[in-house]
DNA sequence: CCACCGCGTTTAGCCATAGAGAACAAACTT
DNA sequence: AAGTTTGTTCTCTATGGCTAAACGCGGTGG
């Protein structure tokens, strides 16, 4: 028996303990709870091993068991919503969007660079969105993170393409990248960029970028489903609104902002 | 050298590594980000151990290195959002709140009790509240805490005082057992509890509990600084508005609820 | 009613590995 | 340029994390 883990992703792991928990706590997220067994099939480790982590997790206070099963606990609420909190980006956002989903009567979603995919940080407005608040969205394949990347130097995005390719989320993913560079120089000239469907089908979005010194520190997007998104007046308000307020917001960052960091 | 740990709270800690890291992850959440030799005299191991630990983390997508320092990335936000969204009384109560803030025009919070003490699991309309979204709070010395409190029966809230305590965090905590056990009752009989500056000096708080089946699974409050909380007329309409906004989740948590689990 | 799973938990014990410590390199302050 | 201080790498070994096997219990079905 010397596979050493189920798969080989162990590139820079040193201390296996820790990828254990993580693996561990990753499972119980995604399914909202689980016994000891299950998750000692899952990870690929013995049930004692799995036993001492939960039980670790747990006097530590992010784990609780009861009835049987264990499952996450709020303390990692506090470790997300803190981080959040110390943004300069999600408090000067915050209001701004609330008044804008209330105006468009859609989903409004504010959305962060993190290494070379993006980040929901925040929404207001729907709860229909198929990813959650809190996940991870591709760059490529969604307006917020297209207008992202187009405000990254040609070099960025070039390393960009070659990390992570672009693959095709629907049919309409854009994956041809002289394309999307095309698309990539009308979203930096308009600041604007769509998404007809090219991340989860019959999902559209409008987003604009909030650019502070050059560097595009995250992205408003408005997003609905296709039926919704139509109308010509509806589609061209929603834009001019959308734009507006992510102009609004870099205004409030230059403002408050004198040294602080951005994001 | 031979004293293990800097404090000696290794209760039921059968896996040190874990505890390290989140000694780890704690320190960088609460410095917003941090150098190698900062955390191994704060955390209390050797350099390596540290850059060990931040190695792997980074690995896992869970810490960033960013100029030198390193900082949380926003994967506990998916952690913590994940199991937030999986609370049916947080998507049930969430755009009710979202209109109690706006008639009232204040920060209007949602307490859950988890094991001892209360979390901070939804906050809206304010951003001066002491406690951060997702933190913690006692039980005993704020209105949400004592309105889960009141619906506790008599043994369990016993024992959560033999646990805790009742530590003073104000001049106006209450501190006596009997004198708490009075109040509880006629929070339960009201359904409203009070705090006139129990927990922070000069902050106030209206709060109402969520109770289903006899169970306190959260408390809705409204809370602001003691001099805005004032006035008969403006406070008596709070109350109204929290005990029947928090009525109004309970009636709509039935409603959905035939099977699935609660909080 | 009892044998039988299945579960979470506990107990031994070996071997890997997590961590200490010192040496290194690069980025600063002086 | 010398002197600090940082992050990083290396080596080594006692620690402690992990496996395997056994325990106790609650539920199920024969």
């Amino acid at each position: 028996m010397y596979y050493k883990r189920t798969m080989g992703d162990d590139e820079g792991v040193s201390v296996q303990a820790i990828a254990t928990t993580f693996e561990i706590l990753e499972t119980l997220r995604d399914r909202d709870g689980a016994g000891v067994t299950e998750l000692a099939t899952e990870v690929g480790v013995s049930k004692s091993a799995v036993y001492n982590h939960l039980s670790t997790l747990s006097a530590l206070g992010y784990v609780t068991q009861e009835n049987g099963r264990y499952r996450l606990t709020y303390g990692f609420l506090q470790l997300g919503l803190a981080i959040r909190e110390r943004s300069p980006l999600y408090t000067a956002s915050k209001s701004a969007l609330q008044t804008l989903a209330r105006t468009t009567n859609e989903t409004v979603n504010l959305v962060v660079p993190e290494g070379t995919h993006g980040v929901y940080l925040y929404r207001v407005g729907g709860d229909e969105h198929p990813i959650p608040e809190g996940g991870q969205l591709a760059l490529h394949a969604s307006a917020a993170g297209k207008a992202i990347l187009a405000f990254w130097d040609a070099t960025r995005v070039k390393e960009f393409i070659e990390e992570r390719g672009l693959p095709a989320l629907t049919d309409g993913t854009v994956t041809d990248p002289a394309a999307l560079r095309d698309q990539l120089r009308s979203i930096r000239d308009r600041r604007v960029a769509f998404d007809r469907g090219e991340q989860i089908p019959d999902w559209q979005c409008v987003a604009s970028p909030v650019v502070v010194e050059g560097d595009p520190i995250g992205a408003v997007s408005v997003s609905g489903p296709a039926d919704r998104m139509r109308g010509k007046r509806l589609e061209e308000d929603t834009t001019g609104l959308v734009v507006s307020t992510a102009k609004s917001i870099e205004i409030s960052l230059l403002e408050s902002d004198g040294r602080t960091n951005t994001v």
